[in-house]
DNA sequence: ATTTGCTCTGGAGTGAGCTCCAGGGGGCAT
DNA sequence: ATGCCCCCTGGAGCTCACTCCAGAGCAAAT
């Protein structure tokens, strides 16, 4: 109750960065980089200084991860972390951003899948040259 | 019939660079530049040495740009042109070239489906806490 | 005690895919 | 004949998102 922002014991055997890394798919380069531009802000470390990740962490990794994973821009998803700095009352303007995404997503799936009828008509036509050759090569 | 490879004068009325660009959405730059790396090989020049793309040019141009889209790396998109040039025996790789992006973007559709979930699941989270905002600000 | 293996920091380097620029030219409108 | 606009080439520069590295520390295993 009187240290406020003390290290909680507890902060102390979450995954090490390593750890994280196998089992998020990041680099421990890209993990310590994220926190380095401030994505994941003051992984609390252990004695030895090394990161103990804290499920804190690990939930913001999660989402941060899936935001890149559907193409948002690094800038933007720092835009997203300041609001969440910004306190509770940001929470509109980080649904927003969110929705934002959600629809530029939805609107990128829409076009691969009309990018890929172009494709789609261009193997046809192989499919169909090569069945013609195939009748050449055995006739009758 | 002598002259096999002379400039075809159905050559020079086709669109400009400029032209172009407006149409597909690339810069002229980047028209340049695709030509300048081979995915788009010697466009002709009229006599004032500019560029006049041909149907031929415009058709590869829409297939490039429609792998591009799709996510294809550019070295691919390479790979794919040699093939072409390699002629009708490799017909066979250049649609297994393809078949193989277009099961590869299907994937990727599905994982971005995959990962809105988890940006889907934060929307409603800060969509619940904004309606217990509401009701705290005008209660009753 | 030393080797092995993980970690640390700060800074430099990389690769993909453009994008810009300098220096120049043709062709048309005024 | 003077702009103006578009085009040319070759090369340099840029952004994004990492990725690598040097030089160091700690800790368990041999």
């Amino acid at each position: 109750m009187l240290a406020v922002m003390e290290i909680d014991a507890a902060d102390l055997d979450g995954p090490t960065i390593g750890q994280v890394s196998d089992r998020v798919g990041l680099s421990p380069d890209t993990l310590r980089w994220y926190e380095r531009i401030g994505l994941l802000e003051a992984v609390p470390r252990d004695a030895a200084g090394q990161r103990r990740y804290r499920a804190l962490d690990l939930d913001r990794l999660e989402l941060l991860i899936k935001m890149r994973a559907t193409g948002m821009p690094l800038t933007e998803m720092h835009d997203y972390v300041a609001l969440i700095h910004a306190g509770p009352a940001s929470r509109r303007d980080r649904l927003t951003l969110l929705e934002t995404h959600r629809q530029r997503t939805l609107d990128r799936m829409a076009a691969l899948q009309r990018d890929l009828v172009v494709i789609d008509r261009k193997i046809d036509r192989y499919r169909n040259l090569l069945e013609h050759d195939d009748a050449q090569h055995h006739p009758g």
